[in-house]
DNA sequence: GGATATCCTTGACTTATGTCAATAATACAG
DNA sequence: CTGTATTATTGACATAAGTCAAGGATATCC
């Protein structure tokens, strides 16, 4: 609730924030002089697990990028079903095209966890980018991959069913993962749900029915994948009998 | 309806092309000589209808400006269904995020109708990039004006049901036009029932709930929007009966 | 202009998934 | 540890939307 820009010494914080901020893709190979003024504009933000960072419609003062925790970026249907269309995690942008485009947020962000992040105000912002057109360079990957990553999800919300979302976000975790046999959910299973466009009931039947079948095997968040080539088959339409 | 460059002399022909760039938002503001390398590497292409432009996996050697006709992109299932992502018109990007991140295409594109393009090498434009980074600022606008438009059809899909979705296009084409109570649709409703996730018998069946319903008549491929308060309804989950 | 291919509509049927409700399991606070 | 709140599971049921198949309407091509 309270976000308070911490009070540090001068001199200790730019020395700290400059480090971390030489790892955030947007600012990568950016000029000395540059980065001061980044230094300059920012703001630290705290938020506390499933505070509301901003609302759907609601005007955009500026963009964030997560330094700690994750936040869920997600729409609400009139019923208030809720769908995820992201996790941002620590080192990404939160709220960067709604603060490009000066239109509104486009979604609601809600803290996941206890998150830190770094808060650059629009016109501050706008002012850097005049002076040093290569930041928008890095800002540009950022979006393609977003891009890249909603691609797929329409492509699974409206061509597969759910049992084919999930078997593609299994080997997803399992390729980001050493790709162990072995995956760790990072949500919990009504996030899942939401993530995938459904909701838990349904997650529920769909996980019993795979482990049944003897494809996974399920204990907590603790997923063991048995037969990824019959999770293979299921994204490409093969049907999950009963 | 043909707008084209016809056959004019070489010099006239520059001259055209320069104007013709000049309104292509991406090049808004290019100084002079930048708009002249522009014009050393760009190669004309023509698509006759139907043709395939670029698939989906395939390596992804520049990117394309529409200047006539219309292109749609979209995913494939398994079974063949067909998800459009959208459609791409005069004066638009068509595979730019590919070429700027340098992977391959993300979906499939075909020529909806006799189509005319200029196509940029992805290495000559990333060494105008180089020298002109503002280049990118424009760029910048057009992805977050599409990742606006994948946010709003994420939300459609997982949120609302497909009446939901029809009549959510058709006030949007309402808006775009001078909002009369006729819209055109400038689509097939094969390729209707595509963009919006679903199949045609679908689509012909709810278009006629809507019709008996009196919320619209339809003659074609014209259609006059009889109760727009009862499409709004339905675009927030009010039930279409029978 | 007639033939052919494509697109659109409609009906009967199946199925995946959502809804509602009740119980079980887990996490959490005092 | 114990009670409470949240989260997860399960069943019975409703329904939106897909499948299959057939007939009708349109567009398109020689």
């Amino acid at each position: 609730m309270n976000s308070g820009i911490k009070l540090l010494k001068m001199n200790m914080k730019k020395t700290h924030q400059s480090s971390a901020m030489m790892n955030i893709p947007l600012f990568h190979n950016l000029p000395g002089p540059s980065l001061k003024i980044l230094q300059g504009i920012l703001m630290e933000k705290e938020f506390s697990k499933g505070e509301n960072i901003f609302s759907e419609g609601s005007e955009s003062t500026g963009f964030y990028i997560i330094m700690r925790g994750r936040v869920k970026v997600y729409k609400l249907s009139p019923e208030g079903k809720e769908q995820i269309l992201h996790i941002v995690g620590p080192r990404e942008l939160l709220g960067a095209v709604s603060a490009f485009a000066g239109s509104p947020y486009p979604a609601h962000a809600d803290a996941m966890e206890k998150t830190k992040a770094l808060f650059f105000l629009q016109k501050d912002f706008l002012a850097l980018v005049r002076k040093e057109p290569s930041v928008v360079m890095n800002m540009m990957a950022n979006l393609a991959m977003r891009l890249q990553h909603f691609t797929r999800m329409i492509e699974d919300l409206s061509l597969k069913e759910v049992p084919g979302r999930l078997a593609a976000y299994f080997l997803y975790l399992c390729e980001q993962k050493g790709c162990s046999d072995i995956v760790e959910m990072d949500i919990s299973k009504g996030q899942l749900a939401s993530l995938l466009g459904t909701i838990p009931e349904t997650l529920s039947r769909i996980l019993r029915r795979l482990s049944e079948q003897g494809v996974l095997e399920v204990s907590g968040r603790r997923i063991r994948l048995i037969n990824k080539k019959a999770l293979k088959d299921i994204i490409n339409g093969e049907k999950l009998r009963f």
